[in-house]
DNA sequence: AAAACTTCTGGGAGCGCTCCCAGATTCCGC
DNA sequence: GCGGAATCTGGGAGCGCTCCCAGAAGTTTT
């Protein structure tokens, strides 16, 4: 295996300064058309790729963008959600010559390490409670947004899916169906995300019984316990709204386990369609792949300055009517 | 925001050379207590962090270890294995100045930024057939571990779960439970997952009926199809081995559909113990965190050029016994 | 007590790029 | 034609580290 070339050799077959060379690569203006075909072929003859290192040293720019997920949140990275994000990100960064450096961020290690030059933009995603980290961040000049809504607010820009709309959707159709007592499995009382679903099911529920709320924590197992204490409240309820399909199928378990046939006895709608169930999930979709590809945007415009950016985006959500409900 | 500090900064405050800093900072030998002690304080005095990329630049190390996963797979990220993997990687760099970059390969556009000198390592995972992109890597001198064995053999050391011992432990659990006829959902050909765990229920089912087999894709709605052929040929079969909780999910869906109790007319045993299931189910369990961290080990060894490094590492499994089977 | 090490420290040459500056060339309009 | 602008190109100074070399200080050997 020989040395890899240089922007010099590069620079020698086309016979140009390495000057120009960089010019051609980083595709500036003020460069002959002949001048920049010599350079192309003599990258493509030497298999010439540029040092990545060098790059960055030289240019002030670390062209890396890091993808922070708490780790606090342990298992997330095994949510649909999550992955999709991840998948939306990447395509969004295709053809750029930036890499996804990925971060799961122990609380207070990762802010170092961020701020200090190595990367030229973070996407946070699923934060917990009132995490200092994005504020972290921010404060340092780096360009940041956060995939969900911060739940202490905050100058940082993010882009969210419209869980509020989604949930006052999901629980609208519960009462078109008929059903009288509509209770709602939430999500966790840190996450902005659960508190949202749950205002959307308040809102839907207005003039109704409100009572019926119990939280889980975005397991299957959270999912369970919060059908079982619901049941034990009200035996006789007839739909439920759980915050997250994988706590459905938790509340699935236990209504079968205790006898009720789901929808003929109990309506369930779920949220964020990514889990399969049975009977097949009634749920509100969220497109997890367009999610990531607009938080990702969305950061790429905010490292490159643009003025006059939206400070938040809210992605709509559609319900998914299966057999569930 | 005032410029970060640079190491000839750290050098100036403990008052020594920037060359003694850098020891300090790689923990080279030959530094007296009391310098490496008034270089601590220094570096942590002026929130000190080295620049990466000034670093790989001198160093001719990138500090960065690529992860690769195949896009091709697609929605493999929303794998829980994918994810636990990821989880282990991570925890087992916890510590070590590297970086973890995320990339999805598109066959083809990966290889050149690899061999690039961009990363030190990489970590392949979830390889479909024969790709080429392991000998490619592995022929240019990048160092390389597979996630899962590699269908084309081929001398790139990997970590893998023992898929077939899995297999075999669930097939005989179905057997000693008296069951007659046992069919099984086998993954795709063209993935060593698939053809490993496949052959284990065939050792098993060594002189009973093995016709029963059907494949799927890994996916519920693979799995589904699978279990509405399997009763199509053989209405009366009593046990299927699926080979992925996932498919499994799918599995439960047409047997219940089509009025068999699980497990008092059919047992179902799944595979990973990923996913929760109605009923909860029996399942071979594969540590996957450790997977990701054994993984990473076997990349850092392979770096330091270790010698005499077991060419491969198989992962023991476990049956999970719940109520499927 | 001198020679021969060993331990510790500083100096400085790059690593492979980017980007500023200045010079050369071409293109206009009057 | 000629001055001034626009377009094109090369030279070279860093970016912030690592690492080699050589010298100073301290230790052991003969």
């Amino acid at each position: 295996m020989t040395r890899r070339p240089g922007i010099d050799e590069v620079a020698a077959l086309a016979g140009v300064s390495k000057s120009t060379v960089s010019r051609v690569l980083n595709g500036a203006p003020h460069v002959s058309t002949r001048t920049r075909e010599a350079v192309r072929r003599a990258v493509i003859q030497l298999g010439y790729a540029p040092n990545q290192a060098a790059r960055s040293l030289a240019g002030h720019r670390a062209n890396a963008i890091a993808l922070v997920v708490s780790e606090t949140t342990g298992r997330v990275l095994a949510d649909p959600f999550v992955a999709g994000v991840m998948r939306g990100v990447h395509a969004e960064l295709a053809g750029r010559r930036t890499q996804l450096v990925l971060m799961m961020s122990r609380p207070g290690d990762v802010g170092s390490y961020l701020t200090g030059g190595h990367v030229d933009g973070a996407l946070v995603i699923s934060m917990h409670g009132h995490d200092p980290l994005l504020s972290l961040l921010h404060d340092n000049g780096l360009p940041v947004v956060a995939g969900g809504r911060p739940l202490a607010g905050g100058p940082v820009p993010y882009v969210d899916s419209d869980n509020f709309t989604g949930a006052v959707d999901a629980t609208r159709h519960l009462i078109s169906l008929g059903c009288g007592r509509i209770a709602t499995i939430a999500g966790p009382t840190d996450m902005a995300v659960g508190l949202d679903r749950l205002s959307g099911w308040r809102r839907a529920m207005s003039g109704r019984r409100t009572d019926l709320v119990a939280h889980g924590d975005f397991t299957a197992q959270g999912g369970a316990s919060a059908m079982t204490s619901l049941l034990t409240r009200e035996p006789e309820l007839d739909a439920v709204f759980v915050a997250a399909d994988i706590m459905a199928l938790g509340a699935l378990q236990v209504l079968n386990a205790h006898g009720r046939r789901v929808p003929e006895d109990v309506a369930v709608v779920g949220f964020d369609d990514s889990v399969p169930a049975v009977p097949p999930l009634t749920t509100v979709r969220q497109d997890v792949e367009r999610f990531g590809r607009m938080l990702m945007w969305r950061l790429l415009a905010e490292i490159e300055g643009e003025e006059g950016l939206p400070p938040s985006v809210l992605l709509p959500t559609s319900l998914v009517l299966r057999t569930s409900a």
